[in-house]
Parts: C-alpha cells; structure tokens; sequence
DNA sequence: TTGTATGCGTTATCAA
DNA sequence: TTGATAACGCATACAA
C-alpha cells in the first residue's frame, strides 16, 4: 500500500495532524518539526492522496468537460486551448463523451454531477436540458457552454450569425447568386443554436442583397465529416436548383469533401463554383485549392471557457456569455 | 449539499448500511425495503458519491492515460479506440498531457500514482523512466505503453521495422534507389523505440537490396505536422544527396506538407519523386495525389490496451507484448 | 433481515 | 507549537 499521512507520523514521531499541516505549509508548526517530517515526506516519497483530501474537502478540483466526441478536429482545439489555460492551477479535467446518445444524456451529467462531483461543468457544442442546468444550479455548480448556448447557463461562442453573414455577403459581392449552404442537422430549428444562427446568417445576407431564399439549396449534415461532404455535394446535384456557390457552414471537413466531389465530376473552384468552409482548420490550407473559410478563434475559446470556469467557481461572475469575432479568411476557393 | 445515504436513510427509516445494501443491490434485504429505499432514492435523485465510495474501496475505476499531447490524430484515434472499449465497463479515463516537458515527467507520474490513484497507466508513445516503472511495479499498479517500449511494462504496438521495411522495399521494386526518410527525432539512438524501429526497417531494406545507407538522406522532424513536412522538403534540396523517392516515416500529416512543397517546386509526384507516408490517416486520402502509406490498426490499438489494462488490473495477464501487423495501402503517392 | 462499529486518508476545530 | 477528536460518504465484518 502506499504511503500515507500516518506512516510519516509514526516514523517521524508526530501525529498525522502535524504532518497534515507540513504538507499544506502551515507556518504554525516549528521550523525543527517541518524539517523533520520533510525529510521523511522525501524519503518514504509520500504524496497526498485527492480521494481523501477530496472526501474531507469537499471539492475535487477537477472540472468537468463534456461533449458528443473528443475526437473531432473543433472539439480537440478546444481541449488545446483549456489544457493551456490549466497548467499554472491545481485543476485537472475529466472527459466524458455522449456519443451522441442523447438518450442516455441526463443520466451521464447526472453521474458526473452527483458521482464524480467536479466544481464546474463545460459543455461543448452540447446543449444540457433545462431540468439538468436546474439540478446544476441547485447543487452550485456552474455550466458553461461552448458554441451552444442554453436559458441560465454561461456561454462561450463565436458570433455565427455573423460568420455566415460574411461569407455568404462576400458570395455576393463575388458575383453569386445562387448559393447553397451546407448546415448542421436541425438548422431549421433552434435545436442545435450553432447551426441555426449560421443558417440564420446564410438567409440574412441573401435577403439583404435581394436573393430569395430557396430551401432546395440548403444540405444537411451530422458528423461534419470529409465524406459528408462528398456525399452532400451529390445530394445537391441531385436538386432541382442550381448553384454557382456553396457556403459550408459544417466546418472545413466537409468542404474539403465538397471540393474534392466537385473536382471529381469536373467541375471547376472557385471558377464553376465558389467554396467557402468554417473553422479555419489544418485542413482549409492543405487542399486544393486551398480553402477560404471563416475563422474562428477555437484555441482562444477553449482557454476563455477555462477562465470563466474559474471565475464562476470562485463567484467572481456569475451567468455571462463571452462572444469572439469571426474573420474571413480568403484563399483559392471563393 | 447532495443527497447521501444517509438522508435517504433517515427519510425511509432505516439505517445508511441498509441504504448502501440496496444501493449494491445486496439480496439479504428484504424485497419490502429494498421497494421502499429505492423509491426514495428516485425521489431525491440520490446517486452514490465516487469519492467516498473510492476511499473506502481503494480502487477509483479510473484508468489514466499519458500522452505528450492529447490534440495529434493518432492520439486522437487511440482516444476513440480506447472509448469505445470502455462503454460497458464502469471504468473512466483520465488524461494527463506532459507536453513535451521532459523533466517533469516523473513528477506528473508519481502526482497520478500516489495522487489520483488510477488502477493502471496507459502511456501512448511515451515511455516512462525505470524508476517511475519500478514504484508503479511496487504499488501494483500496471503499465501499459501504447507505441513504444520499456523493460518490464505491457506495450501494445504495431510492427515499426516492419511497417518501415514494406515501405522501402516496395519503393525499391518501383524501381527507386535513392530514397530518403523523413523520421521522429532521435530515431539514430533506441530513445525513442518508436522511431528508431522505423528508421531500422528502412535500412533493412536498403541492405537487403543493396544499397548503401546514406546519412545524408535522413531528415529528422520532432512533432509530426504537416509545416515540418514543407520545411523537411527544404532541407532535403539543401542536402548534397539527391532523392528519388521520400518514405515519411513521421506520420501522413508530415507526408502531406512534403507533397505540398515539391509540388511547389515543380517536381512531379509519383513521376520525379515517390512519397510513402505512415498511419493511413484521413488526410492520405485527402491529399492530391493521395497518400500511398503504411496502415497501422491505431483504433484496434486503443481497445486493445483497454482489454489489456483490464486483463492487468483482474491479474488475468502479466506482462504482455501485443504486436499489430502493419499493411501498405497503395494510392497514387508511390 | 437489519443494525452497530469501524475504517479508508485527509482536514478542521478545538484543546492543551 | 502540537495533539485529540470528529467528520467527509461509503462499505464491510460482525453482531443482533
């Protein structure tokens, strides 16, 4: 068994009190006795063990991040950002991964809640219902956000309304107008606010250029993979409208599928078509041709929501959202 | 506060020993109590606290996993790997990223150990010192290194000399004999296994075919991403040594940056230079031309160290090598 | 079938 | 400056 509080006690011929208070610095034990017990604490290599202190303490130190999947490009640059926000606090993260299941959603944050009892809660691109975010709030525990936002919670987000309005704005003044767009699943509805702001962007600057909007131009999309977007830019083809433009709102995967089907079926970027993707990833620069796409500041969102986290948890603030700017980035495709 | 035992002992009338017994579904009570204990604890929406649980059992169902970073694909897919081998169980994962940061290494190690007490350590391509293996020997706890190896540690792997091997003799019978390797650092000496298996297999290759093996046609490249394959590129032209061929040993993503800058250079790909990359990740289907590359289960990898892990803490394993096949997946790259 | 007593490793309060 | 005691939430050996 490993080393604990007591077997420095006995070896040093202390109690475990005066040891506790070692370990924590406490300035009320002699200089002599500190020494003493550090010499022992070294040599029998003692650490601290969190579940006890946890136990006594009442806080885990740990904060807990939720989303569908940790394994997306959008989800693993936010998990950048936080871990380099982490490193200069006694805060560590815990991962859990929904899968998807929404079903069994409630029951996940419930466990986490009450059975691994993190002092805060960050959700990414997940949207907690309201009877969680009221257990949360009953228990104390702050929720935030990011890139979804909910009634009660804090949010961290870019504005995508606005994203899409620069890019489908800048379609426009290109020359297109007959612009498609590429959305998360539900965009039609408030489900998903990510997807339906963008969409919301997309329909806005089409109506403020005088462009009608036509729901046959509009492809739905789940995962945001490369190979939705292969399969996507069929499915448009197979539409009755036409397009001379695709704003991809589903993340620069997708498009990076879009332009390769397009390519594939010889159609000609940004000549033919002009493609404009979201997220400003890795990806947006390696294909060809490389993609213009709006940016979004990930890395600094994932650090921002660590910060709040903090905040919140200290009740240096209390419910706020923190909205980033997109930018557009202009490359080949559009 | 949270529910606990012992206000649901209290509202049902009973004692907390009763409410644990039923919580563990304990058959010695009565189907009348258990009836009644379980509806209040729906009621109240009692969930049993893990750290208060963990104490007293000693075992935290946490099994933790170190990585340099957790943000690169390949840690990404063992991460996905992992996960999916985890849902039926009730264990969970717990990240620690080192971040390259050598020297804190054993610390971080011995904070998870004595600190977190996981029940088994999964380090992906990271190998931990002979002291660190020794005191998680000493307390009972497994190791496990995903994609390296040390003495007296579980690995799970793929077969780099192999892997390394299939690509360089292939590229020969293409007909090529001037063939450079981009490969992780250090692959000159055994620290890191990984790289130096790697950098093996290709002078395996080149002797069995004989050809000489030519320093001057190793570049080495530290983080696996696609701008040290631009900037590998050029010093590859800077080197004396002329190439007909690449086998980027470091990883698809470095593949592509290499294929990105000879195509700026006006050198043709299959045609002036042959390019075989590593991991068969999206990115080499992506790519133009797309990525002839070596396939690593890295998925089948992750799960397999959950089995493994498990099998170790249930001591139905001891110490134990599983090595994966490597395949060539041929595209237009080579 | 249920309850009592004890302990897991640590901290906190109070007393000495 | 140090120690005795109780507590955190839960599980378990043993007693009733």
């Amino acid at each position: 068994m490993a080393v604990t509080i007591k077997d420095i006690a006995k070896v040093v011929g202390v109690t475990p009190t005066t040891v506790s208070m070692v370990v924590r610095g406490d300035k009320r034990i002699s200089i002599a006795t500190t020494e003493k017990v550090q010499k022992v604490i070294k040599e029998m290599n003692y650490r601290p063990n969190y579940i006890g202190r946890s136990l006594v303490k009442g806080r885990t130190n740990v904060i807990a991040i939720a989303s569908g999947f940790f394994s997306n490009m959008f989800t693993v640059e936010i998990m950048r950002g936080m871990e380099s926000k982490l490193i200069p606090t006694n805060y560590r993260i815990n991962q859990y991964a929904t899968r998807g299941i929404m079903e069994k959603e409630d029951d996940m944050f419930r466990e986490i809640l009450y059975g691994a009892r993190p002092e805060a809660l960050i959700c990414v691109s997940l949207k907690p219902s309201p009877e969680i975010i009221a257990e949360y709030n009953k228990e104390g525990l702050p929720v935030i956000s990011v890139e979804e936002s909910a009634g009660g919670i804090s949010t961290v987000k870019t504005d995508n309304e606005k994203g899409a309005f620069m890019a489908v704005d800048y379609l426009v003044k290109k020359g297109r107008n007959k612009i498609g767009i590429v959305a998360g699943k539900s965009a039609g509805s408030p489900g998903s606010a990510n997807s339906y702001e963008r969409l919301k962007g997309y329909k806005d600057a089409l109506t403020m250029h005088g462009i009608s909007f036509n729901p046959e131009r509009v492809v739905e999309v789940a995962d945001y993979t490369f190979e939705e977007g292969l399969e996507g830019f069929n499915r448009m083809l197979r539409r009755d409208a036409l397009f001379d433009a695709v704003f991809c709102a589903a993340g620069d995967m997708t498009a990076a599928g879009i332009i390769r089907r397009a390519e594939e079926k010889g159609i000609k970027i940004p000549e033919d078509l002009s493609v404009i993707g979201y997220d400003n990833m890795v990806i947006a620069s390696i294909v060809k041709p490389a993609l213009t796409t709006v940016n979004q500041p990930i890395f600094e969102m994932g650090r921002s929501s660590i910060d709040l986290a903090m905040d919140l948890i200290n009740k240096k603030e209390t419910v706020k959202t923190i909205t980033f700017q997109p930018t557009l980035v202009f490359r080949a495709s559009a």
